[in-house]
RNA sequence: GGCCCGGUGGUCAAGCGGUCAAGACACCGCCCUUUCACGGCGGUAACACGAGUUCGAUUCUCGUCCGGGUCACCA
């Protein structure tokens, strides 16, 4: 008969506090009744997926709207994948886009919250506390199999059904006690096992809070649960961790779904109560007629971080996270035009079953209408925080003079209708450089119905009457004047009437003078935007008339 | 290959046995209009396929096909 104990004594030497202890350390939350506490758990890879953001995001409206707590812990237990400082980009993504924990790792060395460490290679003791209790329970088993071994079984394992660590060829299984003894006085690297009791032919069903109900054989694989270096694998620090943190809801990636019985099996053996799954579907791109998840390397848009380089202010990602999130969103937003998106029941069941294609087109429309909502000081200040950072030149314009930018960045927007041009701050290099010299090289191309010496006669007569100081009825009424004078007609309509008349209507003489003061063929209000200019604007109209002679 | 999950317009999606099958984005047209946007109005466009259950299937069942996931000392 083997003794459990006196190999866990052996295997576990080093192993002070026992289970109990930590449960004791950690013990339920006082929440009020419904409240559920969530987390975000990504690797410190120095990169945050869309998808992480998309699950984090989740994770806390659901801790959020519940009353309950998110926290964000760092999953660090694959060294071979870790890099620097993989930290603080995480931290940097969630946060930019206002996804902060209200419990758990806040920096590369700090933290918050009682219920830490929140960084996995903190809590090697608390693993091995809780798998020594397994195996004292004979519940798991060193297991001495090389990765040669290994790949043998798996050679062999080619056409059964059941691949893994099982029955017959769990090999390590039923070592006895002394041959256990001899290979750790040995030195032979070990894993420790999990020994599943679990049954082929006994079907397991759990209820996902997003796809439902969800039926499964149970699992049957001794699988690895500390690996050779003592540290734990993700399913063994999923469950310690969750349970001892008191997690209710696990929100995670549908890739997780089969692992689910194994988890179950895990807090089982450990005598946990499960948490509750929610598995949410990932985000997918378009690939030549398919659908494929968006990738790290091939979509630069995977990485959060391209969001804050485009300059997408947080609203924007949020409020399109939110789209794709929960469907009924939208309607929502309709009827709540200005409410706080915190004031929004997020609704787990209500999440999409399948991947959602993401769809840049969107999220620009969404961002559009996000940024039209905002007043020109508002956009000021976050155009201003992002150019400081990744348009230092356009910074240092903005705030040369930041009466004028916030001018230009008020045209058409001081009204109930609202421009909606801009999807994020980087657009906005090109949409001001007419104001500003440095950003500015003209080109007076004119559309095919304008011809150049027309253009010429209505710059030369307009340098003469225009005025800075004047009026927008003013303006405008000098620019009739000047239609008729010029052969045009200041109606449209008795234009369209009867085209063989006139040269053109006002709309075109609008554009000639557009064309001469911005290089362009369509901008906001013309009057707000040579208001702005100032003299500057009868300098670009003598200028481009000069350009037309002859 | 085994096991899971999914399949409504180009995209995101309502729907939950009887609907002229919502809405949003995109696209097209018209109106408004000094350009462009905005706004308003209108339009094109979908239940993967085949059986079954039913008086009646987008909705329920089964099969087929297609897509995705997973079968590590990675998470």
């Amino acid at each position: 008969m083997t003794d459990c104990k006196k190999i866990a004594d052996l295997i576990f030497k080093d192993v002070e506090k026992t289970a109990g202890y930590y449960e004791n350390k950690y013990p339920p939350r006082g929440l009020k009744e419904g409240a559920r506490v969530t987390r975000f758990a990504p690797s410190p890879t120095g990169y945050l997926h869309f998808g992480g953001l998309y699950a984090a995001f989740a994770s806390k409206l659901t801790a959020q709207s519940t009353g309950g707590v998110f926290m964000l812990r760092i999953e660090d237990t694959d060294k071979k994948r870790e890099i620097d400082d993989g930290v603080s980009a995480i931290i940097k993504g969630l946060s930019a886009f206002g996804v902060t924990a209200d419990e758990g790792v806040t920096g590369s060395d700090s933290e918050t919250g009682s219920y830490g460490p929140y960084v996995q290679s903190r809590r090697r003791d608390i693993y091995r506390a809780f798998a020594r209790k397994l195996m004292e329970e004979g519940k798991a088993y060193p297991c001495f199999c090389t990765p040669q071994e290994l790949e043998e079984i798996r050679a062999q394992q080619e056409n059964e059904d059941i691949k893994g660590y099982y029955g017959r060829y769990a090999r390590c299984r039923c070592l006895s006690d002394s041959e256990i003894e001899e290979k750790i006085k040995n030195c032979e690297p070990f894993t420790v096992r999990l020994r599943s009791t679990g049954d082929i032919n006994r079907k397991i069903t759990f209820d996902d809070m997003i796809k439902g109900k969800i039926e499964m054989s149970e699992n049957v694989n001794d699988v690895v649960i500390l690996k050779t270096d003592g540290i734990p694998t993700y399913h063994f620090a999923h469950a310690v961790d969750d349970h001892l943190m008191r997690t209710t809801h696990v929100i995670r990636g549908d890739e997780w779904i089969a692992s689910v019985p194994l988890h179950l099996e895990l807090f089982r053996a450990l005598g946990f109560k499960p948490v509750k799954y929610a598995h949410i579907a990932p985000i997918m791109k378009e690939e030549n007629g398919g659908k494929r998840k968006l990738s790290k390397r091939k979509d630069p848009e995977a990485n959060v971080s391209y969001y804050t380089e485009k300059g997408y202010p947080e609203e924007s990602v949020k409020e399109y996270m939110l789209t794709i999130l929960n469907s009924n969103f939208e309607d929502w937003r309709r009827a709540n035009k200005t409410a706080d998106i915190s004031a929004f029941p997020f609704n787990l069941k209500k999440m999409s079953l399948s991947g959602a294609l993401f769809d840049m087109v969107k999220l620009n429309d969404v961002s559009k209408n996000v940024i039209s909502l905002m007043t020109a000081q508002k956009v000021y200040s976050l155009l201003s925080e992002w150019a400081k950072e990744y348009d230092r030149e356009l910074y240092s314009l903005l705030s040369q003079n930041p009466e004028k930018a916030q001018a230009i960045l008020n045209i058409d927007r001081d009204n109930p209708k609202p421009r909606k041009d801009i999807a994020c701050w980087s657009e906005i290099r090109d949409y001001v450089s007419y104001f500003y010299g440095e950003l500015y090289s003209p080109d007076y191309s004119l559309p095919e119905n304008i011809n150049r010496a027309d253009a010429y006669e209505i710059l030369s007569k307009y340098k003469n009457i225009y005025k800075a100081e004047d009026t927008k009825e003013e303006w405008f009424a000098k620019i009739k004047e000047l239609c008729s004078d010029c052969g045009f007609t200041p109606n449209v309509k008795e234009y369209k009437q009867n085209p063989g008349s006139f040269k053109g209507h006002v709309g075109d003489v609008s554009t000639v003078i557009r064309v001469a003061v911005t290089s362009r063929t369509n901008t906001p209000d013309l009057y707000y935007i040579m208001r702005i200019l100032g003299d500057e604007a009868l300098r670009r109209i003598e200028r481009a008339a000069e350009s037309y002679k002859g």
